[in-house]
DNA sequence: ACATCCTATATGATAAGTCCTATAAGATAA
DNA sequence: TTATCTTATAGGACTTATCATATAGGATGT
């Protein structure tokens, strides 16, 4: 489980609440870790039961109270394990490479339109990618710990040039199904 | 759930035992769909319930009954609407960018061992791919059919083209850190 | 004044998938 | 002969994630 470690990974930069942490998990790692609300919750609970975080509940009188959580010495090294163990080669799930496998069933026109939705799909993923891209490197002379941010734009720029050449393939799908041209291409 | 709609996709073509099922599986999508035995055994209960599919069940004295799964109608029009319709933009899971994001938490030596270790996967999975790729082109000549398997090497180039490209941001991640050059490129 | 949104935490139900194990018999290899 | 592999189906326990909903107060807008 990755989230249990992405949350670990934010508590190392600096404590957070539940509520924070969702905000987080938006901002900068949703497009390759998206984070539901509630799983947030549960795996922090989980977290403190088996120390890897310390939770500091903080009264506010009419407010409710707000509970912030800090990493401990334990969590830090379990964090630090995982982020320096090679994963098992992981299983993808594409349903779109389903639909594409399957489409000799359904027409040209159906599957082409289903390709053509795909595609502004990913060229809007595109569009924002490259705009974060430009923004962060506008922020990066100024930046301290460079090095950190360097490792956060890696992510950014392998959605950007993933999703480029997803859109490539797309593209000359589409073309070649048009020009009813099945023939596959030398690779 | 596209395992559902991936099971009706095999039985359109032909029908199939769960034990079958999972072989095609494996010899085919397993790259992009990965399915569990015992989750296509519980899928085809399910369908049948549906009225998606049918179940002929063959009593074969000494041995165990064999179940022969049939699409019906109802399961082939399933397939089609599916098969039609544009699917949500999904959140893909990438543990591995989530170390790449977060590995600003290790020594530089750590990542890039991480980095070499996703490389050698992706190779073999290159590799893996550029075989088949190759069987298929001979095949292809003379085959029936050859819109069907159009669509089915589609899915193995896109294999292959974003392999490819994952495998030359990894070697290029990998050379700006043994460089310490934490300078982010203009993509 | 009323509605809607934001902050903030949390539970219940369900879905989808994984892992382990059980059963049963034929085929093959050492 | 014994062990392992292949064919063949299936249930139990568990994990991970999603969806809906509940609670509660503050802020903002119309």
């Amino acid at each position: 489980m990755s989230l249990k470690h992405a949350i670990l990974g934010f508590l190392s930069y600096t404590p957070f609440s539940g509520y924070d942490l969702k905000k987080a998990f938006d901002r900068s790692v949703q497009h390759f870790w998206p984070a539901d609300q509630s799983q947030i919750y549960r795996t922090l609970a989980q977290l403190e039961e088996q120390g890897l975080v310390t939770k500091e509940v903080i009264d506010r009188e009419d407010r409710l109270d707000l509970k912030i959580y800090h990493l401990t010495p334990a969590g830090l090294q379990e964090l630090q394990d995982w982020l320096s163990t090679p994963l098992p080669a992981e299983a993808t799930r594409e349903p779109f490479l389903v639909q594409v496998f399957f489409a000799g069933k359904i027409a040209d026109e159906e599957i082409a339109a289903v390709i053509e939705a795909e595609i502004h799909q990913v060229e809007e993923r595109v569009a924002e990618y490259e705009d974060m891209y430009q923004k962060w490197l506008q922020k990066f002379p100024q930046l301290e710990n460079q090095r950190e941010f360097f490792f956060t734009l890696l992510t950014l720029e392998y959605g950007l040039r993933s999703n480029k050449t997803y859109l490539t393939w797309l593209e000359g799908a589409l073309q070649r199904i048009r020009q009813k041209n099945y023939v596959p291409k030398e690779v």
